[in-house]
DNA sequence: CGAGGCCTTGACCGCGGTCAATGCCCGTGG
DNA sequence: CCACGGGCATTGACCGCGGTCAAGGCCTCG
């Protein structure tokens, strides 16, 4: 798929209420970007004036505690990379590394915020889109009231069985907050 | 203090980049409110179409899990209550109910969302808090990801040592994900 | 003064972390 | 084409953090 394909596609299927005169407003925003397995999109501390979306591939999001990467999330196809804090240009507190080879989306932040001012429905899609966000993390937050190990891996195969297939066990686990060993054990069935 | 003069009070400490035309078309929309102790302010389950703002007093916020109370929040002086899922009329998954007698500022959300539309001042004060209530949030997840009962311990004693003057030591525990009996070891100061 | 709520303290033990060894898969070079 | 090494997952042994159960102390309120 082309780049411009993928632009087009993109207003299809997430901005169907935008007129054509926001939609040409916001098309010199987008940028198509294709990059490879183990590309670092942001570096812990960083600032980034970019928003991602991701059209195809896959990322993990990781800090460093004692040494260890800590995981946050992952990312897959029609997930949003980086918004809130990016939007806000307060810099990351984690680093974001692609885990297969992706096609992303990139929104230009400092491009659309002025264009936020004059027109309302543009303004609204980035006020749905934080909202949509806000609601992600409450339920991430009460994901993480689960106590024991066994909890957290059924709830992650319930709600994130892509997670499972796609992304090493090694970075699971730290995603989990239990150790590599626990969770393998989990996955081969034991009654722990 | 009376009730004019608490709502006098909110503008001239929150909302001092208002005019006074936005300050008498929000001003209808308030209303003070005086409770006492253990009164439930929203069950579990309920759509309630106000935020509150906790302007002296205290509340926690809990939900039922396996017949026991799991508390998510405690608001205290300047705290912000239910304010996401109110105002986008999704029913509570907590139930919130006073720690003490308490005063509060009610907002009615349904009054204040058609303001919004024709005045950016009161639509700018919205989206402020509802992307300062989003990097709390990301905080909140932060901490989550401390492992032991004494990190999350001393976190607490750090960012909310209110939270542990005031709420009896029960609500705390299920709060950090710990017993009771190991939250009294660490306020013992036992190396555990 | 008695009852109930809340906190503390002790005893016990199981979940899950750490350490270590082994196996499997795959990319690279001889 | 096979050998070797490194990354990743599995499995076993051990043990400590923290949960559960139970008893006892202290304060408040009726």
């Amino acid at each position: 798929m082309e780049g411009n394909s993928i632009i087009d596609a993109y207003f299809n299927k997430h901005a169907s209420k935008l007129t054509d005169i926001s939609i040409e407003l916001i098309r010199p925003c987008l940028q198509v970007l294709e990059l490879p397995k183990k590309h670092v999109l942001v570096k812990e501390g960083q600032t980034t004036g970019y928003i991602y979306l991701m059209i195809k591939g896959a990322a993990r999001s990781y800090y460093l505690k004692n040494g260890k990467e800590i995981h946050t999330w992952f990312a897959f196809e029609d997930d949003v990379i980086g918004a809130l804090r990016n939007y806000y240009g307060i810099p990351s507190r984690e680093t974001i590394e692609l885990l297969e080879d992706s096609v992303m989306l990139g929104f230009n932040i400092q491009l659309i915020k002025p264009l936020m001012v004059g027109n309302a429905q543009i303004s609204n899609l980035v006020s749905a889109a934080l909202a949509e966000y806000t609601l992600y993390l409450e339920d991430k937050l009460y994901f993480t009231h689960l106590r024991t190990a066994r909890e957290r891996y059924d709830a992650l195969l319930k709600h994130e069985p892509k997670t499972l297939q796609r992304v090493p066990l090694t970075y699971i686990a730290s995603y989990l907050g239990i150790s590599r060993e626990t969770l393998s054990r989990l996955r081969a069935g034991q009654f722990l």
